[in-house]
DNA sequence: CGGCATGTGAGAACTGTTGTCGACTGTGCG
DNA sequence: CGCACAGTCGACAACAGTTCTCACATGCCG
């Protein structure tokens, strides 16, 4: 049986009000700084609990920590900004139709996909910037 | 300057014979066990210059595990079968316009993107048919 | 209300990764 | 060839994120 406790209902609310992406600690630590007391552990079972019922979507950074985000309901993907971190949703019929279509000529069934785009958002890449033509070299 | 020693070409060697992916611990614990003498932290120095270098991709399992795959250099995402781990690489020109469309339309510069497909291949989608071509045995 | 299965939380334990530092060794030079 | 030395090695410590442990608390059901 699963019971409603105050630290699972709280932990619930603070992906309510977030917008992106937070880790197990972030969620912690907002919570201690809010006033509610809870342990480390409680905020991992809890999370990952929402994780199980589909209500959080958990990925890893490259750092190798999970973050959570409140998105299951339609399929969309992530345009995130490396410097502060601010997240936009986007959609892109043309890139499911592609990854649809790509999979299907290699015989895959049955297609998910994950995809994410990092990028610095126009704020933080108005300061100073020593190349004013930036463009990376290794991707297209 | 950067020096050839056993241990990097071995560590080099080690993605040449191997399909797929290994975290640097696999690699460590197969180097061990083919005789060579090699710390693990030469392991994670080797592996990340060769990441370094664009001569492997990294990524990150579901557990945080960092593992490696010696690809091509040029930019191309994979098609990953949830059963056996067989990997394909794919490329689209499609979908990089379309990341850098969109993430300039949102003001964005720099930008990077990371896909990943997921899907049941055709040998293991097969129900009761056993692929002549089978799983490599350690694949995640 | 009372019983008790389930949840909590502080801290220990565990895992993967990175840092430290003395010893070692390719590499370039004479 | 041999020497100097910067780059490298490797055992181990340190670290961060996560999971486990276990005594105690608490929501749920009758």
């Amino acid at each position: 049986m699963i019971r409603n406790t105050r630290q699972r209902t709280a932990v619930n609310a603070v992906f309510e009000e977030l917008e992106g992406f937070a880790s197990a600690q972030e969620v912690h630590a907002r919570m201690r700084a809010g006033g509610d007391s809870i342990g480390l552990s409680t905020v991992y079972r809890a999370v990952q609990a929402l994780v199980d019922d589909g209500e959080l979507d958990s990925i890893r950074t490259d750092s190798g920590e999970a973050i959570y985000r409140r998105c299951s309901t339609r399929h969309h993907h992530h345009l995130v900004c490396r410097v502060c971190g601010r997240t936009e949703e986007v959609e892109g019929p043309t890139v499911e139709r592609w990854a649809d279509r790509v999979a299907g000529e290699h015989g895959f069934v049955d297609v998910k996909h994950t995809l994410e785009i990092f990028g610095t958002c126009a704020a933080c890449h108005a300061p100073a910037e020593p190349s004013p033509v930036d463009a990376p070299a290794d991707q297209r």
